[in-house]
This record gives structure tokens, sequence and C-alpha cells, in this order.
RNA sequence: GCCCGGAUGGCGAAAUGGGUAGCCGCAGGGGACUUAAAAUCCCCAGGCCGCAAGGCCGUGCUGGUUCGAAUCCAGCUCCGGGCACCA
């Protein structure tokens, strides 16, 4: 063998065996075939946005550490690969650089495929797929037709960011301090009709799954739970008059038995009743307009100054019958519930805020612990549960009790009923833009919305167009949207919005497990594959993308497809996010100019603090703190660099071994080096093994060390812990260097070493299982498990405290009773007792003895 | 603003159910080998005081529970993720 790790050879020479053998092709087990348990392996696919980052390569090794370790423990692993094709970055590319999206995204794919067999994971490439291919969305199309002819996809308006001067709409990725990117012009909101997915179908059954779910993260769990939000409460009816018809204003409260402390109500600027007050109201037409140029996003939208205006129409209070001012207010959302609240100051922080802005009545209803009285300013007590006081018939009920007898009274003047309400909205899956799968639907001016039926499927996508910015090409292109009527066969128009990107990332792990199936979405194959049993995949992906991806699990459940498997992955490993600094010049036309921070030139005081940065030429550059790895501040590390020059193993080891997979990772290219000198090392060690005369005895002090590193990596591997994993394989290596001699712990402890580093660093551990004549294919080797007798041990260490400080140790035989092992601790530690009488004596057996004086 | 996380040496981290805080590494210091460099090997290393023996302090902050708290509880601070058109 070669006598100096080489690892660019090392990894060719082991790529070229996986793909002679054919290592990594999954197959569904035929009738009466043997098979292992099956385990469906998946990370997230990427987005082929040029090069692979650091999040990836964290990613795919965690992934890929899985599925060789559970290759090796005899299941029948499947991990497949695809691309998350469509998207805004290629339409932005092509206007950059004047190429068509499709040929930049294939391109893309072409390098970031080789880079990725580069790093040696255990693909079955077979099953690729590339969701911009029409044998991939066509069933997007085929099973958005069967939704909308269910009524659960569905056409609706809804708001999007306009720029006025590109007349475009925006992402709200394209929107910076409210105006367009590219234009600098004030975004405005504009409502537009779109296509939803009524995902508020499924929302008591997303919730409720959610508790039966044991492999996915408390976090998580708990974010979706709360994204869901199903709140109990009332729906409260408040009459009016407009032009002398008697109408009702609807609102939801989750507080009814504040009631009798509404005040006044507020409508959204979008809701009939501002648009109605506001044509004779120029201020308040003003004000609504001024609301409709506000943000759309709810992080903006919350951090706004409350602001409002009374609409001048009143309305009646169901059980008061007292009139009460209608207000319009920027807090209210349109998308959210009936569009409108009623406000009680005097147990809400943010009606209270906003009553004595404007001067509106104050009026407590509840008891609450500091008093009756709510005097300003706003305490968080005053919005706690209580009695009802002030309220004529409900005074002196508890929550639940004034809660039932108002619903109930409401209910008699038919004002009102108890509701559940959800947080969650409906899908909004429309999108202007070119590059994403065509929605499938011909708007005919005799029959409506038709969908397009199966056999026109799929509406293709031109390749080559290039968008320009200024709106959708598709738009623009009569050959696309000049079609038939599929039903009456007269001239139609074609739609041109095209889908979300989430729609195609919602079920591509079922196609995955039926690759080729071209007469239907997915076929029997995916019910022996699926559910995925482990999914892995950044946290930024808690909430929408796994939202999305078990209510399409369901919708596929429901046509039939993969009958029973309700949630698409069993277990969910969120790996935390690879993080890097950010640094930023201005540029003379008041933009952010992004510096790679591998071309800033740092200087840091002694505590880390950074003193000054500075480009190559020495431009002063400003540090924007540390954040997410992204496109737009330019701060993404290339792991190219990493893998030239150290091979793949390095770069697999390091990003385990760096820290455990959940938490995030701050970038820093020092450290790799060390996992570098650990392969190489270990590499000297099988070499000089190889040349050595192993003597048969055992040192029973370092294979007590082998096996109980090895005792504990199975119980981290299992937990997921993998770092420790790869210290583990460290500390092995570390007590195998220190054996006086060549001896049987030697072979042993190498080949047990071998294996349980074979998951992070593939390719060394191959070569040098075969070098050292261990076997042909480490990867069809059994897993290592520690011998008993190994790890049995005559003397156990205990720790001695005195009043909780720790003061000693002691070896007490092992079978010591508890007595025992006590009055050896007091002998140890004498000196701190004296003569002080011992009163309590705690003894963990097999860890520590505490003496209390 | 709302929801969810996190904080341990100069740095990444370890400590599996409350039981020796800092394993394994990185960067650093000292030494060996070498004409030299690289590579490799050995030693040191949380802070403060001390020649040493040893002592005191120490897991973001302030309190609490406990024989014993990085770990549990309450209240904060700062950082990260998400907030529905980035993916």
């Amino acid at each position: 063998m070669q006598d100096r790790y080489d690892p660019q050879a090392v990894e060719r020479d082991a790529q070229a065996f996986w793909q002679a053998h054919g290592s990594f092709r999954s197959t569904e087990p035929k009738a009466g075939e043997p098979a292992g348990p099956k385990f469906y392996c998946l990370s997230m696919f990427p987005y082929p946005s040029g090069k692979l980052h650091m999040g990836h390569v964290r990613n795919y090794t965690i992934g890929d550490v899985l599925t060789r370790y559970y290759r090796m423990r005899g299941y029948n692993v499947l991990q497949p690969m695809g691309w998350d094709a469509f998207g805004l970055p290629a339409e932005n590319a092509a206007m950059a650089n004047r190429v068509p999206p499709a040929k930049w995204t294939y391109d893309n794919i072409a390098y970031m495929k080789a880079q990725l067999r580069s790093l040696g994971f255990a693909l079955d490439w077979e099953r690729e797929l590339a969701t911009c291919r029409p044998e991939y969305y066509r069933w997007n199309q085929w099973l958005f037709t069967r939704l909308f002819r269910k009524g659960l996809a569905y056409k609706k308006t809804g708001v999007v960011n306009w720029d006025p001067v590109d007349q475009t709409v925006l992402a709200n990725e394209q929107v910076i301090d409210g105006r367009g990117w590219r234009t600098g012009a004030p975004v405005e909101k504009r409502e537009i009709p779109m296509y939803f997915l009524r995902i508020t179908a499924y929302a008591e059954e997303l919730l409720g799954a959610l508790d039966h779910l044991p492999g996915w993260p408390e976090q998580v769990k708990l974010m979706q739970k709360n994204w869901i939000g199903r709140s109990e409460g009332v729906r409260v009816g408040f009459p009016y008059e407009l032009e002398n018809r008697r109408q009702v204003l609807w609102v939801f409260t989750t507080r009814a038995d504040t009631l009798m402390g509404a005040t006044f109500c507020a409508v959204a600027a979008e809701h009939p009743i501002a648009s109605f007050a506001s044509r004779k109201n120029p201020q308040l037409k003003a004000f609504v307009e001024e609301c409709r140029r506000g943000p759309t996003m709810e992080a903006d939208l919350a951090q706004i100054e409350k602001k409002g205006m009374p609409t001048g129409l009143y309305a009646t209070h169901p059980l008061s019958g007292e009139q009460i001012p209608i207000w319009v207010a920027n807090y209210v959302l349109m998308g959210y519930g009936e569009g409108a609240v009623m406000a009680v100051p005097a147990h809400d922080e943010r009606d209270f805020e906003f009553a004595l802005k404007y001067g509106l009545p104050i009026r407590p209803v509840i008891r609450h612990p500091l008093g009756d009285g709510v005097p300003a300013p706003w305490k968080p007590e005053y919005a706690e549960y209580g009695v009802c006081i002030n309220s004529g018939p409900y005074d002196g009920l508890a929550y639940q009790d004034a809660v039932d007898r108002i619903a109930n009274d409401l209910n008699a003047k038919n004002l009102g009923e108890k509701q559940v309400q959800w947080r969650l909205r409906d899908w909004g899956i429309s999108r202007q833009r070119y590059w994403g799968c065509p929605i499938p639907i011909v708007h005919c001016p005799h029959c409506g919305d038709v969908p397009v039926p199966d056999e026109q499927l799929p509406v293709v996508l031109p390749e080559d167009l290039v968008p320009d910015g200024t709106g959708n090409p598709l738009a623009k292109l009569p050959a696309f949207y000049e079609t038939d009527c599929p039903s009456c066969g007269r001239a139609a128009r074609r739609e041109t919005d095209t889908m979300d990107t989430f729609v195609d990332s919602s079920w591509y792990f079922a196609r995955f497990a039926c690759p080729g199936s071209d007469a239907a979405m997915v076929d029997a194959r995916a019910s022996y594959w699926m559910p995925v049993d482990q999914y892995i995949g950044g946290i930024e992906h808690a909430i929408l993308h796994l939202l999305y991806s078990r209510f399409f699990q369901r919708v596929m459940r429901d046509e039939g497809l993969m009958p029973g498997v309700s949630e698409p992955f069993t277990n969910l490993l969120t790996q935390g996010m690879v993080l890097a600094e950010s640094y930023y010049l201005d540029t003379p036309e008041g933009r952010r100019e992004w510096i790679n921070p591998a071309e800033v030139i740092v200087q840091r005081d002694s505590k880390g603090r950074i003193l000054s940065a500075k480009t190559a030429e020495g431009k002063e550059v400003t540090y924007d703190g540390i954040g997410t790895m992204s496109k737009s501040k330019n701060n993404g590390v290339d792991p190219q660099a990493l893998i030239d020059r150290y091979g793949a193993d390095t770069a697999r080891f390091f990003t385990i071994f760096a820290s455990p997979p959940t938490n995030t990772l701050e970038w820093s290219d020092e450290g790799v080096e060390g996992s570098y000198r650990f392969l190489r090392r270990l590499w000297d060690f099988g070499f000089r093994f190889s040349r050595a005369e192993c003597a048969a005895a055992f040192d029973r002090k370092i294979r007590y060390q082998v096996h109980a590193e090895l005792k504990k990596a199975n119980d981290d591997i299992e937990r997921q812990k993998f770092n420790t994993v790869a210290s583990a394989c460290m500390k092995i290596l570390n007590a195998l260097e220190a054996l006086p001699e060549w001896d049987a712990t030697s072979k042993e402890g190498l080949s047990i070493l071998l294996r349980m580093l074979a998951p992070i660093a593939p390719h060394l551990c191959h070569q040098l299982w075969r070098e050292l004549g261990f076997g042909e294919d480490v990867m069809r080797a059994p897993w290592p498990e520690p011998d008993p007798a190994a790890l049995a041990q005559d003397e156990v260490q205990y720790v001695v405290q005195v009043n909780g400080r720790t003061r000693g140790s002691v070896s007490v035989p092992a079978g010591s009773s508890e007595e025992q092992t006590a009055s050896l601790a007091i002998s140890a530690v004498s000196k701190y007792i004296a003569d002080k009488p011992v009163r309590r004596k705690i003894v963990i057996p097999g860890r520590l003895v505490n003496l209390v004086i």
C-alpha cells in the first residue's frame, strides 16, 4: 500500500469501486426475495444556484452518515437526490446575463452534480429528478386539476407587491425599505385574482397529527402548532345601518367575556365598510390610501405605528344596544378572520393604546389581580382572566361561564355563536412569473375557468424565453396563451401565472420512490418506500415547506395514491444553519455592495472584537453582523477550495466533527487542518500496521478504552450526536497509538475504528479496510458492537464530595455495598472532615459520594 | 411586534435521566528532530493569588429549589431562525 495518505487517489479508487459495483442503487424487493427492513433517508434537495455551499455540504454529509450507517446495519436503504429547479434566482441571472433561465439552471445542475459526486455521497443517481422537467411538473398540473374539481383549489383575490414603474409584481425579497429593488419606486399593494389551495380544510388533521410524530423535534411541532393556531372563541355580530339597510359587522373574539367592555370596532383598510365610508370622506379616503401604500409583510406591519380614523358609522352593541363607533385601523388585517375586530381597551394592550391615543372610552369589565380599575400605563395583569364586573347580568361569572352565557344570549338574537378560528390561511400559489410550473387553467369567455384535461397535460413551459423585469414573458407570448377552450372549443386564453415553487417541493419525496412512472403521479413503489424514515434539512424550513409537504401527502392519500400514508416524514432532523459574517461597501448611488468575507481583511483585538475591516485594496467596509449565508449578502463560503485542497473525507469529517448537527455553525476555515491531520495519522498507523507482526495477547486497559468509546459512540449515533462519534474515533486512535507494542488490541481496535469511521470518511476507510485485509467492502461489514467482557472492571472510581465540594476520589472494589463505599470515601477525605460528625452520606452508585458535615 | 431556539476557555465544543465543568480538536506557548523549512513527535495551557503545597472564583445576567445546578424554576439581556412571493 501507499505509505503516504493521498486523498485524491484514495477517493478516485473508492468512487470507482462504488460505481463499478452499483453500491448505492436501491431496489424494491421482489416477491419472496429476502430484504432487510427499508430505510428511506432523504436530505432536502438543493436549489441549483450555481455551486454547493457549506449548508449543502453539512446537510448531505449528515444524510450520508445516516445512509451508510443504516446500510451497515443491514437495512434496505434509499438515498436519492434531485433539483428544486424552478425559482426566482434563475430569472435574475437571466436578466443579468441575457441567458434563458433554463440554460442557466441546467448548467448549474451539471456543475453541482459533479461536486456532489466528488464528495462521495451514497446516492442512487438513477432516481435523479429536476422539478423544471415536464415529466415532473405535469403531475403538479394533474393534481391541481383534481383539486380544482374538488373545490380544494379555487380562485379569489390576493394582495401582492406592485412596482408601478416596472409594472410588475415583486417578491418580498425584492422590496427593500418599501421600494422596488430595481426601480427604487415606492411599492404599492395590489389585489389581483389568484389560485389558492384549501389547506385550511386539513387544519384540524395537520394540527392533531403533530401529537403522533415522536420522531420530530418538539421545537418544530410547537412552531407548526402555533402557525396553524387553533383558537376557540365566539363570532359576534354588530348590526349597523348602511343606506337604510340593516347590515351586520362580524368579528371574532377569544375574549367574549369582555364583550360588555367593547367601546368601538375597527376594520381593515380593505374592508367594504372602509371603502364605502371613504366615498364621502376625503380624509378617510386619504387614510385608506396611506394604508394601501403600507407594507404587506406581517413583520413590517406589526412594527408600524398604530393609526386609525373614524368612519363616521356606528354599530349597535349586540347585548347592551349601545351605539359604538366603527374605525378603520392599520393594524387590522383583512386576511385574518373577518377583517374586523371588536376593541376592548381595558383588557387588550393594543386596544388600550389605541383608545388612549384617540380618546376613546376605556371600560373595565374584568376583575384582575391588581383590582377593578385600569389606570394608565398598561399593565399585563389587565389582560388576565377574572370574574366579570360592570357587565350587568354577567357580573360575577368566571371566564368559561361568561363566554357560555354570552354566546347563548348572542345566539338567541342571531348575532353570534361559538366558533373555531384558525390562524392558518389558504395557500396562494399563483405567481406572475415565468420560470415555474404553468397553472393548467384555460379562461373561456363562455365556460369560465376550465381545467386542462389530462390528455392535454403537461402544459409545457417554453424554455427559451429571457425575462426583462417588466412582467411575465408568458403573458407577452401569444403562442403560449392563445388556445381553444377544452370544453366548448372556442377561442380562449391560457392562464399565464405559474405555481409557487413550494408546490414542486411538496411531493418530490414520493416521486423519488418511483422514477419514470409515466402513467401516474406515483405508482405502487411509493407505498414500499414511503414514508421517508429520516428527513434532514435546515431549521429555516420548520414551518412552510414541512407543513405544505404534510398537506400534500394527505391530498395525495385522498386521491388514492399511497393509501394510509398521512405523514411524509417519520423522523426529522433539523440541522442548524451555517452562518457567516457579512460586510458591505456603501456605493455612491447609496446602495450596499456586499463583499464576500473571504475578500475582507479583518483586524481583531484580543477578545476577538473587530477593530477594522478592509478590502484587499484597502477600502474600509462595514461589518453587518453574522447571519445565514445568502446570495443577497454575498457571504457564502465555497466548499470547493476545501475539497480540492484536503479531499472529500476531510471536508466531511470536519463538518461532522465541528459541532452537533442541530447547532448553528459559525463558519471558519481554521480547524480543517486538524481533521486532515487525523486522517493522515490514521493512514500512517494503518501503513505501519500493515508491515508489523502482531502479538496474540490483548492489552486489557487499552482494550477497555476502545470498547468504552465504541459503546458511547453507538449510543451517540442513535441520538444523532455525530460530532462525538467523530471525537470517539480520534480517541480510539490516540489509545491505539499509546499501545507499547503491536498486538491483538491493535488489530481489533483498527477493525472497530475503520467501521465506526466509515460513514463519516468513507473513502479512506474503504481503502484501508481492503489494504489491511479486513475484507472486500467495509460497507458490507457488520457494524461493531462492544464486548461486555472488555468492559468489565474490578474497581470503580468514586468522586468524593464534602458538602457538595469535590475533595478527592477513591477506588472502590466492584460490588461493594453503599456502606462500604461511604466508609472508604470518608477515609479518603478525612482531613476535610476532621472531628466533625458526618450527618448524611449520599452515595450515587458507580459515580459519587457526598458527605454532609 | 409575534412564534421558536441558543448563550460553557482566545475559538469549535464535551458533560446521555441534577452528581469531578472544559473530553476531543483549533489557534497559541515551550521543547525534540532537521543545515534550514515543511512534516512529525513530546510537554504546557479556564481566571485570579502563590516559589510551591494549595486556596478562591468560574457555564450570558439577577434570584430561587436542592446534600449537590451548565442541567430544574422565575424574571431579564444579547444573538439566531420564521412571519405566508428567497428557497
